[in-house]
RNA sequence: GGAGGGGUAGCCAAGCGGUCAACGGCAGCAGACUGUAAAUCUGCCGACUUCGGUCUUCGAAGGUUCGAAUCCUUCCCCCUCCA
């Protein structure tokens, strides 16, 4: 158990969320003192967030339940330049109006996971490009830049494994870190923000904005890494067979969100339950006790908790429903993807390589036939064994639905209209 | 500006005149085993196909050749070192 005096330290380290804090005692003293804001920092190079940034977004959950006041920075101004941490490669350059409908899309998100608004510990969210944009060379150089060690800088880890891997490493990306630590003097300016919080591979540019805020602002500021996770047998989270796993339905449904949690492996399930969910640490102790396959139990409550944040406790209830018909019962679920295709077509006898492509069950009628020779096609549950085989209005279903299958764990249905 | 080294499928990476739709690894998909887990084993992994083949691909465009990812020319891009 955590020895901190104040809920959010307490809650954090219980739930495994901090990995290194610049000055731990310090900050949970303020803490306790009173509530105290923090923000975090996101990059806006795509429309959308993914289960990658998931804990920093826990992180922020946590620190607004435990009385305190969230602020998601947008990187508005630094996605221009381009974090060059854990790249080997220069990212590309985004456009003005990219950026801006990125953060629309990423604030969307947000909305679900934090209470935004005008009260003491609503979320806040502010773009740096507000004072980035505006910066002066000059002026800032002189003022700012003479209290950074290149010497130091070299030896940030995003530097230096550039460099000893012989990668490249524009100037541009090299200031990437002076901006990032002149963001956190900005806000404890403007916000009266002194709380800085971020992925363990944020340490270094967390760091140098809690030295540039003493030496430049006179600030005392705290910085908080959690740690990076992977899963249990090593891999980054947040990859399924379809790419990324992204937080807003456009891009991935509330379905497919499940399963992603429902398929956790056993030995990451408690804690993912920490991380991720809401639940009490007591109630997950439970679960996570449980063994052999009634560990199946607990990975359901994790996918139906954690789907109930991101997409609400309807969409959730409703893949859960979805999964228990599909799996437990082999039947179908109103959530299953469906595809349209006219009765005439099949009438006259479609080819299943076709629906199967139009399903989006197989990127090719190539793949397609491939699914089919391995076994690992079916339609209506029964194995198709045959290339050419064709659908036909026997095959639909008493509610007018063609199941097709791809494999055990991917499903969609052909509507007859 | 000078000298050198590179650009091959989602990624890494072989190939260096035919047997190359291109070795190998990773990632991915499917099957077996299971618990919608992990590990393991097996098959697949450019597109289309009447399964005989056909078409497009090795930075780009030309050329040599019966035949080019492989040789030549020009161009574009990247890296390293020197100035």
């Amino acid at each position: 158990m955590s020895t901190a005096r104040s809920s959010f330290l307490a809650a954090a380290e219980d739930r495994g969320f901090v990995h290194q804090c610049t000055d731990r005692d310090g900050l949970d003293a303020r803490l306790a003192a009173g509530p105290l804001t923090a923000y975090i920092g996101f990059d806006c190079t795509a429309d959308s967030l993914h289960v990658g940034s998931l804990l920093q977004i826990m992180l922020l959950r946590l620190w607004q339940r435990t009385g305190n006041k969230p602020i998601v920075l947008m990187g508005g101004g630094t996605t221009k330049v381009g974090d060059p941490s854990g790249r080997d490669e220069t990212r590309r350059l985004l456009s003005d109006a990219d950026i801006d409908a990125n953060m629309a899309g990423i604030r969307r998100v947000f909305d679900r996971f934090l209470t935004f608004g005008d009260g003491p510990t609503d979320a806040a969210m502010t773009n740096n490009a507000l004072w980035l944009d505006r910066l002066e060379y000059i002026p800032f150089l002189r003022e700012y830049g003479r209290h950074f060690s290149v010497n130091r800088m070299l030896t940030q880890d995003s530097v230096r494994l550039r460099l000893e891997r012989e990668q490249p490493l524009t100037f541009l990306e090299f200031n990437y870190m002076m901006l990032q630590a002149y963001d956190f003097v900005e806000l404890a300016r403007r916000e009266r923000c002194f709380v800085q919080m971020g992925g363990s591979d944020q340490w270094g540019n967390i760091t140098m904005g809690v030295d540039l805020g003493r030496r430049a602002g006179g600030f005392e500021l705290f910085g908080i890494t959690s740690p990076l996770v992977t899963t249990s047998s090593g891999a980054k989270m947040g990859k399924t067979a379809q790419g990324a796993v992204w937080l807003n339905q456009e891009r991935l449904s509330p379905y497919d969100y499940w399963q992603f949690w429902r398929n956790t492996e056993d030995g990451d399930v408690g804690r993912f339950l920490r991380l991720f969910t809401d639940l009490p640490v007591s109630e997950i102790a439970r679960l996570e006790a449980l063994g052999g396959s009634e560990i199946n139990a607990a990975k359901e409550a994790l996918a139906t908790a954690a789907t109930a944040l991101c997409h609400g406790s309807d969409a959730a209830s409703a893949a859960a429903e979805t999964a228990r018909r599909v799996f437990a019962e082999g039947g179908i679920g109103e959530n299953l993807p469906v595809t349209e295709t006219p009765r005439d077509a099949l009438a006259a006898g479609a080819p299943a390589i076709q629906l199967f492509l139009e399903t989006g069950l197989a990127a090719s009628l190539g793949e397609a036939r491939r699914l089919i020779r391995g076994g690992g096609a079916r339609i209506n549950d029964a194995v198709v064994d045959d290339e050419a085989r064709r659908l036909t209005l026997d095959d639909v279903s008493a509610d007018g639905v063609i199941k097709l299958s791809a494999g055990r764990k991917r499903h969609a249905l052909v509507k007859v209209v």
